[in-house]
DNA sequence: TAGATTGTTAATCGATTAACAATC
DNA sequence: TAGATTGTTAATCGATTAACAATC
């Protein structure tokens, strides 16, 4: 086996930074780059840039930096960004349909096919040139269309039931929006993403500011 | 000097986790949680639960556990969200629309009072209760109305421009949903918020689940 | 009372940072 | 070549976990 090493979490959240910044540079024309330069676009210690950058496998070469398009290939392999994975969105409200037209996912290798929903007035509409379907179909559909991931936006008091179903169809991984905890078997992935928890630490430092 | 403690990211990120639960908890009519309970509820450890709350100055009750409405006020004190917070958006688009249409901030205390675009098209409607103004009248409006918090949905490469008008309107804090790393003095409070970042974490253990 | 729970102090674990030889 | 940069190994820093006395 060649891959032996674990990223740590934390360098895992970095990695998307670097491949924006490197697609950002190959398209300006930029070939190279260094870990030191890397680290002051980031705000980041060059240290850190070369350990991350590391995990991947990448060579790079002293005086010259790191080859782009190569380190590009090599980040998307390791997080799995090189592949298509097909999605499903449950709850069609403002988040969800904000994740369907968003286009951050470019880079991703994500793509989010089909909308669920339970309210009446929006099964069967289009949201953002993708279908919404009743939640009562989400276990065929999953089935049939090798859906790697579930996407909850449901309200958080509907997000453990969602979680079944998603558990129910064999989904391999949920992506929960929501602040609520859920319960699955082990062998699914289960990644929290509930955007107010980054508040928290926005909010705090506001305070601490205001009070010094 | 009563709160000396520093608290770290992680717990801070922890904290609105706890606020969650335990709202839930005092509304189902419960009056004192374990930190045992609490841990249980949220795949923590019970030690972890005490360290985190204690930064809040709570105390707990040997063999009762915490008092679950002093503990929400102190959680609540402490990164500020007994507070309201006036901010705006800049970018009305898919995001944009969703955080304006997104109910998770009830918890939270920050109003976002109206969203700013540069697309004639959006200017001058209504999204989700809110105005949309043009970008030329940020400055102002962010003066006159006591705006603490700048949300940027923008595209990535509009955002430096955005975050140089927030800093020129005298914002406090700017929440970037956007991949860039943005350019700001010392002390505008830059938060972070790329949700892709966490797709990452997902896509990989996907990736090493298959291998496996 | 006995036993569960808190909260403090110490130990462990893991991530970041430093030092520096190797290299182009 | 000289000097900038990589990548490895070691040191530091900080967060999590463990141990345990105090308490209800």
């Amino acid at each position: 086996m060649t891959e032996d090493i674990n990223p740590s979490v934390p360098t895992l959240r970095r990695l998307p930074l670097y491949l924006h910044l490197l697609k950002e540079m190959e398209s300006q024309g930029v070939f190279y780059i260094s870990s030191t330069l890397i680290a002051k676009q980031l705000k980041f210690e060059a240290i850190q840039v070369r350990k991350d950058l590391s995990v991947t496998g990448i060579i790079g070469r002293p005086k010259m930096g790191y080859p782009i398009p190569e380190l590009i290939k090599k980040i998307q392999e390791f997080i799995n960004w090189d592949k298509t994975m097909n999605s499903v969105i449950i709850g069609a409200g403002a988040l969800g349909s904000a994740l369907l037209g968003y286009n951050g996912f470019e880079d991703s290798g994500l793509k989010i096919i089909a909308a669920f929903d339970s309210d009446p007035n929006k099964i069967g509409s289009i949201i953002r040139g993708r279908h919404v379907y009743s939640i009562n179909d989400l276990n065929d559909f999953i089935q049939k269309n090798n859906i790697l991931v579930g996407i909850i936006t449901v309200p958080a008091e509907f997000a453990q039931n969602i979680c079944n179903r998603l558990v129910e169809a064999n989904i391999r991984s949920i992506w929960n929006f929501t602040p609520r905890v859920l319960e699955t078997p082990e062998n699914i992935i289960v990644k929290n993403q509930d955007p107010i928890r980054g508040l928290a630490e926005l909010t705090y430092r506001l305070k601490k500011n205001n009070i010094e």
